[in-house]
RNA sequence: GCCGAUGUGGCGGAACAGGCAGACGCCUCGGACUUAAAAUCCGAUGGGACUUAUACUCCCGUACCGGUUCGAGCCCGGUCAUCGGCACCA
């Protein structure tokens, strides 16, 4: 067989097709096995050999899974809403519906020429009207829960895109897509009550196998803390301020009270404020910044003191002067602290600005002495004076505070609640009525899926409005609880909405009734190994972990959790070691290279190149490696006759059959691969095997470089596709060789290396080393202090020179 | 600033659990085949010393400094660098 790998590449792909081998059974004796892959956005541009890097890990291991007898479902789709289509149909005028098929069209080719061992029959695609109509399902089963609400707030507004951004897409001040700096706008904005679910989803974390830093990140981002609520009460008005504080047991340092510019407080006692002027100044002057000046580029602290009000001191009775200043936020805690200035840098910067007092209360826990205020003992602070021990200083004071009705231990998370909305087309329309009499409707689910109207004009209206709006057919409504005039909401869902659900909708992907049957969900569920890159651990893992949990809770799926499993791949770079990039010009295109050396040395060389969880830079010579290796193994044909053993490669095929099975599970495939090759280089030293032997190889080969291995397999005759053939078997007894090569060492130094029996004795060992000549005459030089046999590993003396 | 990860030849990377550092591949060099080149095959390949050369032998070597141990890429303490996450979160 000579090696123009391309001309029977494809002939296995239709093959695989027609005979529907990879079509996951909804009902089976096997073991079930639900591997998911991101599916990924079909951009214009096409996949990048990132795509077949991030598909080929559990590419590998379901093929593998599959050979070993499991039912296997490995799906993709298509997550298809998305701005560039958009804005693709505004420079060009196609619909984007027109685009985003022939771009699927373009990526379904591409996946399918890399072999991909996927489900053709489940893809799932978020912009068609049939799935679509579940995620706005999904959107009224969380409104009728109340975790979908409205509210005017502040926005990241992004003035070229002219869209409204979260904080997730508008980091660093700059808009994720087009890198414009944002600016703030006061909009009404749609939330899904994502924080209602902030504790369920750092608990879920402890019943899952993520990758640690994956399970960091996510406990960083919902970022719970404990500490207390203190109600302070206030000077010249009858009300109190209430605060949340970490360190309660630092009550007794509070020298000055701190609220956000924005505090409701100000507005209710504008009256009573002598200063309002200034007051109102500064409030503007922080609305006027962005969300990263504000956190990334001002450290100098800023303030204004609120004349007229002051609070009190709930156990001393002392007045205590109020701020404002922008280095309290409205959006976590109440938006109002106590300030402790000798234990928090923060409110110690703010003292030296504003001239107040400093009291400390932590023995040793100066800020000045100390960058964190820890344990130590307590002074000045009354009945906590003298305890040692923070946690102990903490329970005192809260239990203090509650018996006394001051306050209580309470929690707070950083994960704020979820803008759900874009103003855009090509996304899921908000399935809302405006009533002017009902007002807030939500459209009934008989009306599903509440379709997107064909449109001339892609432009976003002035001032981020929806191009919907422009739409009078589609705006124009009656009420569905009154019947009367009514307009539909114009906003649509954001991109991350259709991706929160999908790997349910692959488990019954043509189901008209539900999202998906009960039964088949019980079955295939949880999801038992998701991989994908690091950039979607927070957000887009986050988000479908709390759609998946509040449909458990709804009863519609049976497990808590949806993901098992967690893995995510590394990065190709380019050549030149820089992330790919169409401006570097360091892109490579998978087809490019399929033309060129098949698929197979594509997929081979994505998983040798290097340990597959990490970033490594492309190279065509290593890839070339890879070709060389299989077009060995394609010689192996020629090498083949007889049955059997052969003696001399028997523990090697054994050892490699261990090696490549276990590999494989923990996604080492670059050693996998390793362990091929050095068989493959033993094979060539013995210059034959069996067909036997081939089979084996052929077989554990197969996942990798399925396209060579079918062909090698239907030469030798094997039975009908290799992609479904057993998984071969070793024999433990058999990789283990009678005699071991072991290191004498002198003093931990490489002194020789000498034949053991395997298992031997520490006798025997120590005998064998002695009885060897080149041992022996370096013995001779010294004199033996100790002697050290560990079993498999060593021979070491301890030894000194003669005298 | 805080949290986490990583640091090994010319390159990508191996090394189970503290036991022969550098598997496997690439690059490079030498050889075979060829009119020639490409492809392919064979051999060498961490650095250095000794040696005419080979063999032998020795020394150095896993970012840096120190420690534990018969023995450290791996464990401990410290330093530096790179990458990632979080960041005025009270």
């Amino acid at each position: 067989m000579k090696h123009e790998f391309a001309s029977f590449e494809q002939k296995w792909q239709t093959l695989w097709e027609e005979n529907g081998i990879f079509h996951a059974q909804d009902q089976s004796d096997k073991p079930k096995f639900y591997a998911l892959v991101e599916f990924p956005y079909p951009s214009g541009a096409g996949m990048h050999v990132g795509h077949i890097k991030a598909y080929s890990g559990l590419e590998v291991v379901s093929r593998k899974r599959r050979m070993q007898g499991y039912n296997v479902l490995y799906p993709i789709g298509f997550d298809a809403f998305g701005l560039p289509a958009e804005n693709y149909a505004i420079k060009t005028g196609t619909h984007p519906r027109v685009v985003t098929d022939t771009n699927i069209k373009h990526f379904s080719q591409q996946l399918k020429r890399a072999g991909f061992a996927f489900d053709w029959t489940r893809v799932v695609d978020t912009t068609e009207e049939s799935y679509y109509k579940w995620t706005q399902w999904i959107f009224l089963k969380m409104f009728e829960k109340g975790l979908v609400f409205r509210d005017r707030a502040q926005v990241n507004y992004c003035p070229s895109c002219k869209v409204v951004l979260s904080n997730e897409d508008s980091q660093g001040g700059q808009c994720d897509i087009c890198h414009t700096d944002i600016v703030q706008k006061t909009k009404d904005v749609w939330y899904l009550r994502i924080t209602a679910y902030a504790e369920k989803l750092l608990q879920g974390l402890e019943e899952v196998d993520y990758l640690p830093n994956v399970k960091m990140q996510q406990e960083n981002w919902i970022g719970k803390s404990t500490g207390a609520f203190v109600n302070f009460a206030l000077s010249g008005v009858e009300d109190t301020l209430r605060i949340y504080t970490t360190r309660p047991d630092t009550l007794f340092g509070v020298t000055f009270m701190v609220i956000a510019p924005e505090h409701p407080l100000l507005d209710t006692y504008q009256d009573r404020i002598g200063n309002m002027d200034a007051i109102l100044a500064y409030r503007d002057a922080c609305a006027k910044k962005t969300e990263f000046e504000r956190t990334q580029l001002v450290k100098d602290k800023t303030g204004v003191r609120v004349e007229g009000i002051s609070a009190i001191h709930p156990i001393t009775g002392k007045e205590i002067p109020l701020f404002i200043s922008d280095y309290v936020m409205m959006g976590y805690g109440t938006g109002a602290i106590m300030a402790v200035p000798a234990h928090d840098q923060r409110d110690w910067e703010f003292a030296h600005a504003f001239g107040a007092d400093i009291i400390p209360v932590i023995q040793g826990g100066n800020i000045e002495e100390c960058a964190y205020p820890g344990d130590g003992e307590m002074i000045n602070s009354d009945f906590l004076c003298g305890i040692k021990n923070k946690k102990e200083a903490i329970s005192a004071m809260l239990t203090y505070l509650e018996e006394k009705g001051i306050g209580e231990a309470g929690v707070q998370f950083k994960m704020k609640d979820w803008a759900f909305n874009r103003q855009r087309y090509w996304g899921e329309p908000i399935p809302i009525v405006h009533c002017e009499k009902c007002g807030i409707v939500p459209v009934p689910f008989e009306e599903l899926p509440l379709r997107l109207p064909v449109v001339e004009n892609y432009e976003p209206g002035e001032g981020g409005e929806s191009p919907l709006a422009k739409i009078s057919s589609f705006v124009e409504c009656h009420c569905p609880k009154c019947g009367g005039n009514a307009k539909r909401e114009t906003d649509t869902m954001p991109q991350w909405a259709g991706s929160s659900w999908y790997f349910l909708r692959y488990i019954d992907p043509h189901n008209p009734q539900s999202l998906a049957d009960y039964d088949k969900l019980k079955y295939w569920l949880p999801v038992d190994w998701y991989n994908g890159g690091m950039e979607h651990v927070t957000r887009h893992m986050i988000y479908s972990r709390f759609w998946h949990r509040f449909l458990y809770d709804l009863g519609v799926v049976p497990t808590k959790e949806p993901y098992a499993k967690r893995t995510a791949q590394g990065l190709i770079l380019g050549a030149d070691g820089v992330k790919m990039s169409k401006s570097r010009g360091n892109v490579i295109d998978p087809n490019d290279v399929i033309d060129k050396f098949g698929a197979d040395t594509l997929r081979t060389y994505v998983l040798f190149m290097g340990d597959y969880g990490s970033a490594a830079p492309w190279s065509d010579s290593s890839m070339r490696g890879c070709k060389r290796f299989l077009e060995r193994v394609a010689d192996l044909e020629s090498k083949a006759k007889g049955h059997g053993a052969t003696p001399k490669l028997e523990s090697a095929f054994h050892k490699t059959i261990k090696k490549v099975s276990s590999d494989i599970e923990e996604l080492k495939f670059n050693t996998a691969i390793a362990a091929m090759m050095t068989l493959l280089n033993q094979i060539d030293d013995v210059g034959s095997l069996t067909l036997d032997e081939l089979s084996v190889f052929v077989r554990l080969l197969c996942p990798i470089a399925p396209h060579l291995c079918e062909e090698l397999w239907q030469r030798m005759g094997g039975e009908g596709f290799c992609s479904t053939a057993p998984w071969p078997v070793y024999d433990e007894a058999k990789t283990v060789d009678a005699e071991i090569e072991v290191a004498v060492q002198f003093n931990g130094k490489l002194k020789g290396t000498i034949m053991i029996p395997t298992g031997c004795d520490r006798d025997t060992a120590l005998a064998i080393a002695k009885a060897d000549e080149k041992i022996s005459a370096q013995l001779a030089q010294v004199e033996i202090i100790k002697e050290i046999f560990v079993p498999g590993k060593i021979v070491s003396f301890v030894c000194k020179p003669k005298a």
